[in-house]
RNA sequence: UGCCGGGUCGUCUAACGGUAGGACAGCGGCCUUUGGAGCCGUAUGUGGAGGUUCGAGUCCUCCCUCGGCAGCCA
């Protein structure tokens, strides 16, 4: 790899640094690791990736990408009975579609597993770990408590020769699972119970997704993952705070094994979202439980779910960026997640009409038979996209909620008597309408159009409050459009309240599927992950799982802005 | 009563010891062929008490307060 130190030091000067940028700006300057950056995103496969986790990978891989330097992906795989291929295949998934690349840099802890063994021996050599033969139980009470000592296991004190001899046969397979464990010997009486003499090698069968049958003994994390770091030489070993408590153990490995490299870990405070939940054992509960589709229903926070809603990788990378990087906990507000698609699709994302609600209007005035070709605008915020035709004819869909028969105050939408604007077509004025009188409902209007306004305009000039958008009836296919809110209606969803469960936070109307909305033809053969705006109603994506070729199912991605809405409540 | 780490607008996040700034949310206005977008404006913040200093969010002392840790999970 070619270090180049200009390039290393490119981190614009000036512009705000978070603390772990600042820490490596420290590093560099002091030649500390010469002018290597070299970051890791080490996922356990035994779940999907959530935005919680695209935090982390866009701050490991950001940082990659911002020194010149690297950044590997790699697979904490050491607990064979949680893990599967699965989960590794949809991480790698989520990773390459957040748009970074870990080149040559794919790992698995399980690759180090004759490596980690061996400096396991080592240690018993260096008198510093030794076999333990207490059960879990007794283990627990000679651990003591947060505010007492522990006590040394009666096992401490076995010679180099027989810990050695019972570590290989515990290796052979000579001894049940749970029976004994490899220990590492550091302070029973320490403050920090992670340096209790920590367990650092547990006997398991268990079927391992890469290594099959080949152990029966694996490692723990915190034994693992500081000489996973090293071996990759890693610079920088980013990861939460709950590990702050770990890193003494995680330095205690290092310096006993004196290994030719010392990666720094570094903590930062995780993401949290209110109104979501970020545990990825709750996240599974509701995947197993059928609370959701899947771990890619639209409605999860997995980047499956989020990538399926129509969410952009762009935007989760701003979005990540914007929440920034600090120790400090907080709970972000989902506002700015949404703020954060919102302001990509409004830029990039085609408009297009749909009716979701449909009304029937007729224009009275209006020929019949003819079909005329209305010119649309693609994208209001990129005009260089252009246009395309639209057809506008006698019968036509509007949405529901843009006729009220007694319009309260502030409403300019269409009632009779008034005149709206028909999105890129003509003036048109509501003259009447038809009612169910057994049911009260409403079942078409009747309107009069300006011919003189064709396009939206008026040539005398006057003005219109409103406009709508419509979908001409004879033009218009119907298709399944799927309205999708928050999962949850608690902002803490963690929080139940008294006698509730977190399931109880659920909100029932997440999920509203309409099933005769009308869209117009344009939108016919969208193909699946299609994203476009449905103009005065929302961001929607092509159903990547269930559209049909020329039979798309619609996902809401996010609604515009509401300010009537808002007003109104 | 153990160890570790936090407390800056409503929510996040910045500020060599030198004018507490930005984003989102909110509010007001302008503009608008999306009640969208955009533009302009606006209010709200250094947990507390002392101390050092010409000057403290930043350094020192004490206090208050919140979080994490007792898996053979990661």
């Amino acid at each position: 790899m070619a270090e180049n130190p200009e390039k290393n030091n490119g981190a614009a000067e000036g512009t705000p640094r978070d603390f772990i940028r600042t820490i490596i700006d420290e590093d560099l300057r002091t030649g500390k690791n010469g002018t290597r950056v070299h970051t890791r995103f080490p996922p356990e496969p035994n779940g999907y990736l959530h935005i919680g986790h695209a935090k982390s990978i866009c701050l490991n891989f950001g940082i990659g990408l911002e020194y010149n330097g690297r950044t590997n992906l790699r697979f904490d795989d050491t607990n064979p009975s949680k893990e599967e291929t699965e989960y590794v295949d949809s991480i790698m998934e989520d990773v390459k579609w957040l748009g970074f690349d870990w080149g040559e840099g794919l790992f698995y802890a399980s690759d180090y597993f004759q490596q980690l063994y061996d400096f396991a021996e080592q240690l018993i050599l260096k008198g510093k770990a030794f076999v333990c033969d207490l059960s879990a139980e007794e283990m627990r009470i000679y651990r003591g408590t947060l505010t007492e000592p522990g006590k040394e296991s009666p096992w401490r004190n076995r010679s180099i020769d027989e810990n050695l001899d019972l570590f290989r046969r515990m290796r052979s397979g000579e001894f049940p699972d749970g029976s004994k464990t490899l220990r590492a010997k550091i302070d029973m009486s320490s403050g920090n119970i992670n340096m209790r003499d920590p367990v650092i090698y547990r006997i398991m069968r268990a079927h391992h997704h890469r290594t099959g049958e080949e152990w029966c003994i694996y490692p723990m994390y915190d034994y693992a993952h500081c000489l996973s770091d090293m071996l990759e030489g890693i610079t920088h070993s980013i990861c939460t705070l709950e590990f702050e408590d770990h890193r003494p153990l995680y330095d205690w490995v290092l310096d006993t094994l004196e290994t030719p490299c010392h990666p720094q870990q570094i903590e930062f405070a995780r993401l949290n979202l209110n109104y979501t939940i970020m545990s990825k054992r709750k996240l599974n509960e509701l995947v197993t439980k059928g609370f959701v589709s899947g771990w890619d229903d639209p409605r999860m926070p997995t980047i499956a779910g989020l990538r399926r809603r129509g969410y952009t990788p762009a935007s989760i990378r701003n979005f990540a960026e914007r929440v920034g990087v600090a120790k400090r906990e907080s709970i972000i507000d989902v506002a700015l997640l949404e703020y954060s698609i919102r302001e990509d699709l409004n830029r990039n994302a085609e408009r297009a009409m749909a009716v979701l609600n449909p009304l029937k209007v007729i224009i009275t005035n209006y020929p019949e038979g003819v079909i005329e070709e209305m010119e649309f605008t693609i994208n209001p915020e990129d005009p260089e996209k252009g246009s395309r035709k639209v057809e506008f004819s006698r019968e036509l869909w509007i949405e529901r909620e843009d006729f009220m028969e007694e319009p309260v105050k502030g409403y300019f939408r269409l009632f009779p008597g008034n005149e709206v604007r028909f999105r890129w077509a003509y003036f048109i004025k509501c003259t009447g309408y038809k009612k169910d009188e057994a049911t009260g409902e409403v079942t078409e209007i009747y309107c009069e159009y300006d011919p003189e306004s064709r396009g939206g305009n008026s040539p005398d000039g006057r003005k219109v409050k409103g406009t709508i958008h419509w979908v001409s009836a004879a033009h218009a296919f119907e298709a399944e459009v799927r309205l999708y809110d928050r999962l949850f209606d608690h902002i803490d969803p963690n929080k139940p309240e008294e006698g509730k469960e977190w399931t109880d936070n659920l909100n029932p109307n997440s999920l509203t599927v309409l099933n005769n909305c009308k869209l117009e033809p344009y939108l016919k053969n969208a193909q699946p992950g299609y994203i476009c705006q449905f103009e005065r109603l929302g961001y929607f994506c092509a159903d990547i799982k269930d559209s049909a070729p020329g039979k798309p199912v619609f996902n809401r991605t996010v609604t515009l802005r509401d300010t009537w809405a808002k007003v109104n409540k």
